[in-house]
DNA sequence: CATGAATGAGCATTCATTCAT
DNA sequence: CATGAATGAATGCTCATTCAT
């Protein structure tokens, strides 16, 4: 619809300011839409966020569905899936921006503290567990953690990459930066040979 | 100073309804001080959010600042960052939680976004090169977007304990979630044996 | 406009109280105008006091425009003149009460300052430099002082008039005190054969 | 006392913003003397512009009430009354304005209403009545009306002149000032010979 | 006497939201 | 469907004033 990519011209003001720090007449004149007909169409200014973030979190939902739904080993899925979200962060600094800068209200929002999670958590833990069983991830004492840990991983890369302004290349800053993060979850920090319980 | 702890008394509230959603008049019931008061010794309300967040970040940047201090190795010094600030996050959940909840706003203060870097990130930063140096943990391609990544890993966990509720036990826990982060980030997820371009 | 007369309702409370004496909640009951809705209209409570002077000094200009406006001698334009602008002000003692009460702010508003002298001061200006040519008027060494001079004896005596509470018959009032002070300025107080410089 | 010079400080403040746009911490600032001081001595910040305007009022009261005091007659009186007014008002430009500015509070100000009168009106009352018997001024219709406006006219004349900026020469451009005044009220506008219901 | 600290009471202004057209 | 106009409800902040020392 033509009402979606016009709210898109909003994102940029809401990540800036916060949504509070937004009146819905900033947004009307951001994008061009009277105030009153965002009304028409919105339930509200929190309507307004939702939509974009709930946008935001399908389209990383969808490609680190993508991602992660091929016949690869799990280790070879999470790789993609970290360039997949990455990916999709990057492309949308502002919403990006406008998702950290407003946390505590896309928690406080019912939906998106689920699409959040459906998102950004679950796949990362489903994968924790498929790497287990296919052998291609050693198996962790605390998986949770462990998941919310490269959750944190990646997302904190991601929002810093997007917080720092929008990149010419985001697919190529993307590839890079996953590049670094695969690196870091898979083989860790420890130099070859030093790594604790695992050598047998 | 008195005003400090009384402040306290207004952190749970800003960390359930955010810092907008918090009214002066809800902060100065909650803390006993009379409105005016509160303007007598504050700027406006932003200035509570930064005295709180102020202090947190104190506390971390000291905690963690000990940590890094010892003649240990690097890698045995990150472990122990990372319990230091684990362990001042979950005692401290609803500072925590006031801070992601206003992350765009804590963004926004520019003292904050300072003390920020140096509470979370720049001792990650200078503990992999320290490492590097001796030899404890490995040469990495980006160090600065593996520290970003660090940083994620270790915040997104505490931030996620801190928001799952006050803890009874803050400190075991942290010990128990340090040695999942440290797990991960020093010996990675791949199993013994396949770690990449490191075999020799 | 319809606004217009509504304002009207809030000019005595400002007459009786000043403007800072005055809330906007109280002009939005007297007025029957909503408090936002003043708001929409108007840019705030020192705009109501504009909006209300600069409607009175209208009149007053328009009135005296009128007057000065005919063909007669400059003497006779003054009489009717110094009529005119007493006719105005007796018409509307509030808006008077108002405007001395705050002069003050009026005098801070730049738009009202000049309409202030054009109002008042101006035309009286004008009728001397006039009165002086065509030899109904007697020059005055000092035309400016004495321009002032007069404009003070007028807007005193109608000022004056207003103070002491409406009137039932305005311009019958408004005839009594022009002739006195038309007696004044153009006769003045010098008992006959005694005037000064003048008598050849 | 010391506390009256320091007072005088305000003045301007009062004259420039009025007195509700003044603040009493701003009235502590301009005059050295603390907030709290100034209660200890003042009733409130209407007593300080209170204090300030029975101050002028006093001046010009005592004054012309030396100027009319004299032996003469009560034409030349009138004379000097309306130089002496003059001269304190241009000598204390600020306090003038801050009268003028704060008129309306003035009037509300019971002592200073009758103060007002005293200084300003009554005495020119009594010259033409003075006048009338000693035959130095011609008997007037309407007394009252006529006291008024000569009233208006000096009093807007020397406001006039203080708005207008403090003067260097506060004294000569009063006797100037009292010269064109006296011109007028004395010997009126009208050309030799032409003076209405006069000539006998 | 003088004053730094504290505060009660007040109010202008803002803004999300509604509604008549 | 769309929107200009109108407004109810809310709140941050100010400031005169008080009081303990």
């Amino acid at each position: 619809m033509k009402l979606a990519s016009q709210l898109y011209g909003a994102a940029e003001l809401i990540a800036e300011r916060g949504l509070d720090g937004t009146k819905i007449e900033d947004i009307a004149e951001a994008t061009g839409i009277p105030k009153a007909t965002l009304y028409y169409h919105l339930e509200g200014k929190n309507a307004v966020l939702e939509f974009l973030l709930t946008d935001l979190l399908e389209m990383i939902a969808g490609a680190v569905g993508i991602a992660i739904a091929s016949a690869e080993s799990a280790r070879t899925r999470l790789e993609t899936a970290v360039t997949a979200q990455l990916g999709v962060m990057l492309e949308h600094p502002f919403l990006c921006r406008a998702l950290v800068g407003d946390l505590g209200r896309a928690t406080r929002l019912p939906d998106l503290a689920v699409a959040l999670r459906a998102a950004f958590f679950e796949p990362i833990e489903q994968l924790l567990t498929d790497g287990a069983a296919d052998g291609s991830l050693r198996q962790v004492t605390d998986p949770s953690a462990v998941a919310t840990s490269i959750f944190g991983a990646i997302t904190v890369a991601g929002l810093s990459a997007a917080v720092d302004g929008p990149l010419k290349e985001p697919s190529s800053e993307a590839v890079r930066l996953s590049a670094a993060i695969s690196d870091l979850i898979l083989d860790g920090l420890a130099p070859p040979g030093t790594r604790d319980a695992l050598e047998s």
